[in-house]
DNA sequence: TAATCATGCTAAAACGTTTTAGCATTTTTG
DNA sequence: CAAAAATGCTAAAACGTTTTAGCATGATTA
């Protein structure tokens, strides 16, 4: 019943070397100037016997795991599981699989997370870093380890990531609104100096400056809770109360500001015009729906997994793996939230 | 730079064989009479050269991989999801990874990926079974590995599982519309004999027995798109006009349900009630709010980490291994889309 | 005082692969 | 026809652990 098959197994019974099974299973066989006979004879009993190799001794040997570790700031964020659910099978596909884990942003715990991905030898690393892991990170890289870097990135370091163009998504979400007859635009973001939170707000930085519009920002630190957000957002309300709109520069931070507005009574889009940036289910199925800036999933996923892939078979050839760095184009979804003030 | 530092290097530096060092750093020296002058020795060099056991060697040897795989039928479903961030914290503290993927419900793909996890020595698993996949699930189990089912688990196979009592909550919520006025009770569900299924419409039919109402099922196939289920409904829904409430039996068949109600010109809970199996934040923020029977995905969490690391030790003993069997309570949480109907 | 036991450690096998170097043959070459 | 080259395969080392069996040495027992 249990599949005690080993290559000297397979060998034994044919009458081979162990060497020579080897070779065949690896491909490596015309090279190595093995007889068709022989080639065929292995494969067809291999076949028979369904052997299938052990992966421990593999990558004992091969200082290999076939693994990919999926480090996001929370899986069960729809933004997060949604990449989760379309890199899966670009990896599976060449015979990857993923762990993936839950940094919480939280600096300590992504040290920890990434120690022991290094312990298991862990091949490759798709990472929405936090801030203080810069030299985590770099220590992958100088090791030679494929690394992808997504949602944000650190400028000093030369990985590969996959990133959205903020600054400018922003901006033209900030322009329709300003479109729609909105004046008074707040802008809710984390407080945190990451690559995405900067350029969302330079975006919205430039938009007002163009527009000779005076800023209103709430920076909320990380780790707040849901009640504690939406707390901030009814305080940031109720301070200016002249904000007929806001931008929200995250999927969550969107749905506590939508509760937010809620509990203030005010009427979307007449009292106050809403953007989030990411969309979600939420967004969509809201009264008024939500206008959102959208970003390209699945081709997200399709660079971080090619990109990882592509490094991973470069690794095996000769000279310096490179990781690409990507900025995709964000698209605005233009719903009821930002339909315009009430007259 | 590199840490390849091996368990002969700490024993040579020290002076001493590879096997003290490894019964030290196993915690096993005390009961192998290894001095407490050596075991302090080697522990505190090898805390100062930061030496880390090589994970292959260790597995090749014992035969663990010290990974749990965890498969959902979507990891983008955010009940999925959700269980996925719960679970992960109490494998990792263990010392466990969890590798996981989306089966689908594709019992041919299901098949493929736990035999892949099988070649890989996987240590135990976490699935929502697919039909068809019961010869699999059995294999594992009669391989002495660790089995815990959830959302769903086979009847006729003694696995440990983590359920729901779907009947009892599903009858619970039938009777809470009928409660409140509704008489004409839709019921949306997938066409499978997967027990969560089969359970919630048991319940369905026991209220509808009960209250002597007619029965209104709409049954769709797996492997719809969100289109083509939405168009089911609203067929559904023409080809019975008197009803007058609808129950989902999962949460995107509710999400879908929303929508063909809306494209109905429906308005809820007037024209029609809504209950939907399965919390999530659209129908948290839904205006009305939908009243859902919610899991408890804490507990479910936590019921297949216990148990899976408790068969986990257990395997380590003698005697067999035994999941736990395990049926939890949702909640129904009241909300406005089944408030009553109107007069 | 010889036999037994406890103490503290280690040699070596085993886990199952991949890969390097090389050994007989046979074939080609000059 | 001898030397060189090609052919077809294999022995053995290496990867880095864990664990079994056992070896000295000194202490205890009879």
């Amino acid at each position: 019943m249990k599949n005690k098959q080993t290559i000297r197994d397979i060998a034994d019974k044919l009458q081979l070397s162990i060497t020579t099974v080897s070779l065949v299973l690896n491909g490596k066989a015309r090279e190595n100037r093995i007889s068709q006979e022989v080639i065929d004879r292995v494969l067809k009993f291999v076949k028979e016997v369904d052997y299938r190799p052990n992966h421990f001794a593999r990558s004992l040997r091969n200082g290999k795991s076939k693994i990919i570790a999926f480090m996001a700031e929370d899986i069960s964020n729809p933004f997060f599981s949604g990449i989760a659910r379309l890199i899966e099978d670009g990896a599976n596909n060449s015979g990857y699989k993923i762990v993936y884990c839950s940094t919480e942003n939280n600096a300590e715990k992504t040290r920890e997370l990434i120690r022991t991905f290094r312990d298991r030898r862990v091949d490759a690393y798709i990472i929405t870093p936090t801030e203080g892991i810069e030299k985590e990170v770099e220590g992958l890289v100088n090791n030679g380890i494929p690394v992808m870097l997504f949602d944000r990135y650190f400028t000093g370091l030369s990985t590969g990531y996959v990133v959205i163009d903020n600054e400018d998504s922003t901006y033209n979400a900030i322009q329709h609104l300003v479109g729609q007859g909105y004046q008074r635009i707040g802008f809710v973001t984390l407080d945190s100096r990451q690559t995405q939170m900067s350029g969302r707000y330079s975006g919205y930085a430039r938009a007002m400056e163009v527009h000779d519009l005076p800023e209103y920002v709430l920076r909320i630190p990380y780790g707040c809770s849901e009640q504690q957000i939406e707390h901030a957002i009814v305080g940031f309300l109720s301070e200016n109360e002249d904000i007929d709109s806001l931008f929200f520069s995250s999927n969550y931070l969107g749905v506590s500001g939508l509760k937010a507005i809620r509990q203030k009574g005010l009427s979307i889009p007449g009292d106050i015009g809403v953007v989030a940036f990411d969309d979600s289910e939420v967004f969509r199925m809201y009264t008024p729906a939500i206008t959102t800036v959208t970003q390209p999933m699945e081709e997200i996923s399709t660079c971080l997994v090619d990109s990882i892939l592509e490094q991973l078979v470069q690794k095996d050839g000769p000279g310096e793996i490179r990781g690409k760095e990507i900025e995709l184009s964000a698209r605005l979804v233009v719903r009821g939230s930002s339909a315009g003030k009430q007259k």
